[in-house]
DNA sequence: ACCGGAGCCTGTTAGC
DNA sequence: TGCTAACAGGCTCCGG
């Protein structure tokens, strides 16, 4: 399941293969795929079209394109995006693909089908609503304390809800909350300064890990290169339910928290 | 305004 | 062992 750490890692092994090329044209498999405009619209307006930069917001993939076109892709929970030769196999899960100059093609491949392309002149027509960047500057433990204070359910559905905080998902809310020593169903509004502050921390501090092990290969990620990640390897409770935890011992448990499985350690987490 | 639940999907896993 | 049903989960939409 793709979150920050691992659509970072995505766009950083993207970047020097797509900026500076150009999209020839555009192959469609799943008309549904392409969120906006339908595809015969988002074929015409990308043809010819040079990749300008190749950036991320929140779990978004941003390609730059001449023209003041913003090409944007959503990997939700199984999409996989690679530059690879034209020559290549597909797929049949490959839904959409970019053909770019030089005999090679950008594909967005995806199982269960939740990705989705954009194509906007105007980015806010997608990225709105998005809380801070966790690991920019002007992230702060006051910005964290401000917007925790609005919400009174749980504090991991709240970590979830990318307009409080973008780019964490299931597993770094997990391990941001065990790394805090913040038990999953405190109320979000009951943290006190002591605790928002290590919250604050353990959410850099295991988004740059993830980034830093190229992400997690749990279910279905992998890098663009079809290699795995490595941040399952240093997982402290995600999907470690009845393993012991390795700061106090006790079983680590999973319970349900807003429909999303939630692992925690009854010992250290409170 | 906030929050929980359904729905979107299909490969994998649990259970009979 | 082989089948079916439940599960996984990011995000949007809907209703309380």
């Amino acid at each position: 399941m793709p979150e920050l750490p691992e659509v970072e890692t995505v766009v950083r092994a993207l970047r020097p293969r797509l900026v500076g090329h150009t999209i020839q044209d555009v192959r469609n498999q799943w008309p549904r795929h392409i969120a906006r405009p339908d595809f015969s619209e988002l074929r015409a307006r990308v043809q010819g079209l040079r990749v300008e930069a190749l950036t991320r917001r929140a779990k978004y993939i941003v390609a730059q394109l001449s023209g003041g076109e913003h090409l944007l892709f959503h990997l939700k929970m199984t999409g996989h995006l690679a530059v690879v030769g034209a020559d290549e196999p597909t797929n049949k899960h490959t839904h959409t693909v970019f053909v770019l100059n030089g005999d090679e093609e950008l594909r967005f491949t995806d199982t269960r089908k939740f990705g989705r392309v954009y194509l906007v002149q105007d980015l806010a027509e997608v990225l709105t609503g998005l809380g801070p960047e966790p690991l920019e500057a002007d992230f702060t433990p006051a910005v964290l304390e401000r917007r925790l204070q609005k919400h009174k359910r749980a504090i991991k559905p709240t970590l979830l809800d990318q307009a409080v905080l973008a780019g964490v998902g299931n597993i770094y809310a997990d391990e941001a909350l065990h790394e805090a020593g913040i038990h999953p169903t405190r109320p979000a509004n009951s943290l006190d300064q002591t605790e928002i502050a290590a919250l604050h921390t353990a959410i850099q501090q295991v988004l740059n890990l993830g980034i830093e092990r190229e992400g997690a290969s749990i279910s279905n990620y992998v890098k663009p290169d079809g290699t795995k990640g490595d941040m399952q390897n240093a997982v402290a409770v995600f999907r470690r339910t009845g393993m012991s935890c390795y700061r106090c011992g006790r079983e680590i448990e999973r319970i349900v928290l807003g429909g999303r499985s939630t692992h925690f350690c009854p010992g250290c987490q409170v």
